[in-house]
DNA sequence: TAATATTACGTATTACGTAAAGATT
DNA sequence: AATCTTTACGTAATACGTAATATTA
């Protein structure tokens, strides 16, 4: 079972299609109906009954697409997660600077850079001689 | 972002280590080590921080332990899940068989056939010219 | 030197797309 | 004929293992 698989399910399981759940999760629909038929196999039973016009789930199938979309959802949720650790830089940061630029370029950057990292303080350092 | 990634990185989480991780996983070092890579690559930040004696969670990682094994449990309970459906069998079952070897094999396979199946009725046929 | 993680690289698996076939209306 | 799914098959992506290379104690 993997993950791309339960996307593909949970796509066939929305649409009740297989060529419109392709386009969904833009897959060709050959390559789709293969993974379905894989996931099918792992699970040892069928997901959907193939009926002429529609694609119906099974009843484990409908089973199956609770915890499918919870797992989906999961997923999601721990992107997410990580996401928010991302600009979480905390410390602090001093910044030598020539002095004659500094004015010019530095407040704009600190300003973005604050936004970005609002746990890091700063300190710039115009003239470096003074710390030797 | 995979399942077998989410299974060796839980795995490094709990062990602490990758060569200790790998084996329990049971995948070659380096291939753990590359998969890991990769997750860390797509969630965009680091999940270990690779210390000389040990391997430790960022916090980054400590959060998606949590989402990650949440996720891993979810698709446990999937497998369960249709695996309570599969011996699901409903209907009736006619069979045929021969006079004569009949009352020697069936009771016990009929018997076992219950159990998997209960919700299955069964008539056995012992002569199949009555029925024609 | 021992223990550990990473890099390099060739191989085997596999997910994919295109084309053809099957099935149903 | 038209619509939809599956089968067939070659290609491309990739997970893997082995071997070599850091890195640290």
């Amino acid at each position: 079972m993997e993950i791309h698989q339960l996307r593909y399910f949970v796509a066939v399981a929305e649409e009740g299609n297989f060529s419109r759940a392709a386009e969904k999760v833009r897959v060709a629909q050959p390559s789709l109906s293969q993974q379905i038929q894989k996931l099918e196999a792992e699970l040892g039973q069928p997901l959907f009954d193939r009926l002429p016009r529609t694609v119906l789930l099974t009843d484990a199938g409908k089973r199956f697409q609770e915890f499918a979309q919870r797992i989906l959802a999961g997923v999601a949720d721990a992107q997410r997660c990580v996401d928010e650790c991302k600009g979480e830089a905390v410390g602090r940061l001093v910044l030598g600077a020539i002095p004659t630029i500094a004015p010019y370029l530095l407040p704009r950057l600190l300003q973005q850079f604050q936004h970005k990292h609002p746990k890091v303080s700063i300190e710039v350092i115009e003239d470096v001689t003074e710390n030797l």
